[in-house]
DNA sequence: AGGAGGAATTAGAGCGCTCCAATTCAGAAG
DNA sequence: CTTCTGAATTGGAGCGCTCTAATTCCTCCT
């Protein structure tokens, strides 16, 4: 498969390599003439420039490599679309790097990612140790999105946890629910914030003896696992918080199993408001995070690091919104809004 | 962010510069006193080796792109995943490209992994024109999986569609359906087959005059449009078969919306057995791809041809099966099992 | 001790491109 | 007609690595 050089194409636009060369990154100075004749000659050899040479020698790729943690969530596919456009509108080709939902297969994401040298790193929800992350913010810039991290050269985007869970507990609360549980999301990114926001938005509820978890891990399985250590608790609650919207789907099909209807007999919310919980057949009260808007600023964030404009960390916190469809509703017995009935 | 070079760990090793390419290739004549000295300068410089660099020089990259068509649909998630495993084992690294269920990005995608240089490209479900696969396999080995080729350059790894179709048709005819609907996939990868694989299933079960087809796109909002002008037709079916699961989740959507309960008033199948059909909450009867055998088998096809060692075209067709689940069971005014009953 | 012969190591020429510096070219000004 | 100027074009030195051919180093044999 050996491909046509800019050398070729010199020969037969019958200019010099050097030409071809600014022709093709488009430089100005370039006479129409002499300009066509080269584009012609590229056409015809079916010229593709070389980027690893082009790369190779002057030392940025325009590439900013994304890894994803997890392709089976959408959330991870949604966030990417913000990123594409943003990295369009940059001028910057994206490359995407699986992490397979394992630390192992993530690192080896991100470093073949980097041995491509690409002008920076977007981890989107990466589950490895702070110190891979660090250790390749000192190769490129690097921007995690959906995870904090105590490195000042690593950048972070993330929805504000705490207000999440606030919102998706108030939310339950003021339906008149007060056995609230939480499924949390194990190592997910994330998973622990919102788990504390969980317990806070309960305390400052006053609800902290409802105060309920069952270990998850952001997988629809893990879901429905939890949801079934949650039945089985002394006193089930009467409403589920899930901290993404894939283990709300996991619970869900576990409620279900277990003859109870959801919203009827027991509420749910999840997280992340991915195209799951939007489905109609799902139709799930969730909590927003504007994805396409974090992947933009990821994007943004990064070029600044890039162009060398910013060398402080930033770090954005984006405002979650509640999404209210009908997998929630007022406990069976308690049909007024507020929650004047004491626990049964 | 200048990073480490062979020739500082050469420097540092106290050794030549290709005694450490030497090293990092893992030749075998290397005195292990070497190995360990050179390794262990590396390690301390945080050398990484620079792919591009390494590339240009061996015309080589151990890469191979993947474009996935529409990161949304849980298929192609799980197709990564085969490939993935299959790359690792044959010493590749995989790189995604974004399709993003349109044209004109799925051929930008292809477009940067080609300037790339990867050894070879997987298209998973592509959309775009034949003469652009065809070009792109002008540059390096191309294998496209779920969609099938003219092109002699080009390997092709499907499932049969055909039979898929079938199986789907025939297990609502068992249960009882004669008035059996579809829901087309429009453009989509293999949507035209199945399409086929319905009408012909149809009529060798003697029902074609009850031949009834929907257009959709593959996209779960389009199954839902499609199912509402379904149930518009004069003589609504008692069952659809979707032309993947994404749609039939849309189309479960409608039912519902329509307050017609599933399986019981109308019966479901879908296509592929994403982990969306699967979850507990959709419970889908679907027909199965075996994706991660196709992934795998898309790689080791791509090896032979990167490899040189065959050159002509060849098309490996997989045999798919029927995953009963329980959005499919007998239509509401026919008990029994076998179709003796005249159509209402 | 003096090779022979294989193993280990190194020199050096590219790979396809970018980019600085140098050169050529036109047209305007003197 | 020469001189000057800015625009257009080109030469050539790398970018970091691989790979062939050449060189050096050992070890073993006679």
């Amino acid at each position: 498969m050996a491909q046509p050089t800019m050398q070729q194409v010199a020969h037969r636009a019958g200019v010099s390599l050097a030409l071809v060369s600014l022709v093709m990154r488009g430089a100005p100075n370039v006479s129409d003439r002499r300009r066509k004749l080269v584009l012609d000659a590229a056409e015809q050899l079916e010229y593709r420039p070389n980027v690893l040479a082009r790369n190779l020698a002057s030392l940025r790729t325009q590439t900013i490599g994304v890894v994803l943690n997890d392709l089976h969530n959408p959330f991870f596919a949604e966030a990417i679309d913000g990123i594409q456009v943003a990295a369009d509108a940059h001028d910057h080709r994206v490359l995407i790097g699986n992490g397979g939902r394992s630390e192992h297969v993530e690192r080896a994401a991100i470093e073949t990612l980097l041995q491509f040298r690409v002008d920076g790193l977007i981890l989107v929800g990466p589950e490895v140790g702070d110190q891979v992350i660090e250790a390749a913010a000192r190769s490129a810039a690097v921007v995690a999105v959906g995870r904090t991290t105590e490195s000042t050269l690593v950048d972070t985007v993330n929805n504000d946890e705490a207000v999440g869970s606030r919102l998706a507990v108030e939310h339950l609360a003021h339906l008149g629910h007060r056995r609230i549980a939480h499924i949390g999301g194990g190592n997910g990114a994330g998973a622990w914030a919102r788990q504390r926001g969980y317990e806070e938005a309960m305390i400052a509820l006053g609800l902290e003896e409802h105060i309920l978890i069952a270990p998850g891990d952001f997988t629809e399985a893990g879901g429905y696992a939890a949801a079934g250590d949650l039945l089985d608790a002394l006193d089930p609650p009467t409403a589920i918080f899930a901290a993404n919207d894939l283990s709300a789907a996991g619970a869900l099909g576990k409620l279900e199993d277990a003859g109870l209807r959801v919203p009827a007999d027991i509420s749910l919310v999840g997280y992340d408001n991915t195209s799951l919980a939007a489905m109609p057949h799902m139709s799930m009260t969730t909590i927003d995070q504007p994805r396409s808007l974090m992947g933009q600023t990821a994007v943004e964030t990064l070029i600044e690091r890039v162009n060398g404009s910013r060398s402080q960390a930033v770090h954005h916190v984006i405002a979650p919104t509640l999404v209210e469809r009908s997998s929630s509703a007022h406990p069976p017995s308690t049909p007024s809004i507020e929650q004047n009935v004491p626990p049964s």
